[in-house]
RNA sequence: GGGCAGAUGGCCGAGUGGCUAAAGGCGACAGACUGUAAAUCUGUUCUCUCACGAGUACGGAGGUUCGAAUCCUUCUCUGCCCA
């Protein structure tokens, strides 16, 4: 369970040196040294599982939970009806209801995993926004809440201002969406006492609509932080990877995958990721810098990183198994692929395994046809280009040679394939 | 309701009758180099096909033409302006 350290740990200063904060309100830092403070950060519905980019929202939470706070998780099951427009570009089409309800039960199940729900007055707490709003009526939104914020102090805002000036227009829906947003502040203000609203810079806007609102409706003050959005340093998306995104649910992304897709990150970006994502102190990091500046080449910062978030998000555990396999299929890659024992392919958790026909192997049958039927290429086509321009081995052996014939004598103990697209994405054939 | 401007491959964007599966850029994937990094260079990037080749495709439908992303009609959608 989490390390409760009291209001003495210093929320803001700490999230300082993380470089995890980009805005911060006014009396925000005074707020929360008088007294232990509710504060809540919002969930978007839009898939049934988060990814690591919901991953700093998480943290966040935990930081000011560990400084002795209370943390508000709010689902928005309402707000995901409407669309956010921050930071797009173009108008969102809407999900439907059931499909709503449906992710929302997913991301709760995940939050669970990393909040404390238990430790008394600082449990954390978890709400919908579509408690309050479904029987929220449109004429009476629009008297209680509209009525208090106006269309200029709306358009002002860059989310929408964007829209506006940009080539797609914005509908009233998405419009709308700050003020939504905004009365969640409010409800949770009046309702849990909760002062504090924190977020990625792309809420900043929606934010302050809420503690305008709290101030207009009821003359009562909040307060409110955001983070930085996580970028990488040649410009690409955040918690991309070949295969798509990154979730935290280990069905989707195994722990393996996980694991990797941290190990791989540049220098410059572990660098500013280990202060956001791991729990490290800081004279420890600089000492992981420290060694990593020495020798990059043994990426110690990058091994470290990915450690730390594995365990946190999958547990020891599957951190052993997420490093074992990397330990088997990276470490000795000169090594030939004979040298793997049984013990050693059965265990490559995460690896993406398949079963095939003992008996087409027998009768030998060429490499494309191989590939394209273990799914490994979508088609025949594709295996054929990717095998010409090097990028397919089989046993670790690159193949140059289309008319490869794939028979018995290849297989690893008489029962295994180990194929790798392009470098890093390994694939386990077990025939039987 | 009226006027105007648009709709091209994952995105941006060229193309105004045959030389167009469609320039260029971005992104993505792979190779070389390396540290399973970054930067750089190279290749690939509609679908199927070992290949020859075939099939789809320039918002939708219809038409003109030997031939259309390109011309005409109409519909849908988007933006801007007027009411």
């Amino acid at each position: 369970m989490l390390e409760i350290t009291g209001l003495e740990m210093n929320l803001i200063e700490e999230l300082k040196w993380r470089g995890m904060l980009q805005d911060i309100m006014p009396g925000t830092e005074e707020q929360l040294k008088k007294e232990v403070t509710s504060a809540y950060i919002g969930f978007d519905p839009t898939a049934d599982s988060l990814h690591i980019g919901s991953l700093v929202p998480i943290l966040l939470l935990v930081h000011l939970q560990k400084a002795g706070h209370k943390p508000i998780a709010l689902v928005g099951g309402a707000t995901g009806m409407v669309g956010d427009p921050s930071g797009k570009s173009e108008e969102r089409n809407l999900l439907s209801e059931e499909v709503l309800r449906y992710n929302q039960e997913g991301i709760k199940k995940q939050l669970e995993k990393y909040l404390d729900f238990n430790c008394g007055k600082i449990s954390a707490e978890m709400v919908n926004n579509y408690d309050w709003f479904k029987d929220f009526s449109f004429l009476d939104f629009i008297r209680d809440v509209g009525k208090h914020i106006t269309v200029n102090y709306m358009m002002a805002k860059d989310s929408v201002k964007n829209r506006i000036d940009g080539s797609t227009g914005m509908s009233f829906t998405e419009f709308t969406y700050q003020l939504v947003q905004g009365y969640d502040f409010y409800w949770l203000y009046k309702n849990k006492n909760c002062k504090l609203q924190m977020g990625g810079s792309d809420q900043w806007g929606n934010i302050v609509t809420g503690t305008e609102l709290i101030r207009r409706k009821s003359g009562g003050e909040a307060f409110a932080f955001t983070c930085p959005l996580i970028t990488k340093a040649d410009g690409g998306k955040f918690g991309k990877t070949e295969s798509g995104n990154v979730w935290l649910d280990p069905v989707r992304t195994t722990p393996y995958q996980f694991y990797q897709f941290w190990l791989n990150a540049g220098d410059s970006d572990a660098e500013k990721w280990i202060k956001i994502f791991t729990f490290l102190q800081q004279q420890e990091i600089n000492d992981l810098l420290d060694e990593h500046t020495k020798d990059a080449s043994k990426r110690i910062l990058q091994k470290k990183l990915a450690e730390e978030v594995t365990k946190f998000v999958h547990g020891d555990a599957a951190l052993t198994e997420a490093i074992a396999t990397t330990e088997k299929l990276f470490a000795n890659q000169s090594a030939p692929a004979e040298s793997l024992s049984v013990e050693d392919l059965e265990g490559l958790e995460g690896v993406v395994k398949s079963n095939f026909s003992k008996e087409k192997i027998n009768a030998g049958i060429d490499v494309v046809s191989f590939l394209a039927e273990t799914n490994i290429f979508s088609s025949k086509g594709e295996a054929k280009k990717m095998v010409q321009g090097g990028g397919v081995s089989i046993n670790r052996k690159k193949i140059d040679n289309m008319q490869l014939t794939i028979d018995n004598s290849l297989l690893l103990h008489e029962k295994y394939l180990l194929i790798q697209k392009g470098k890093k994405n390994y694939y386990l054939i077990v025939c039987s």
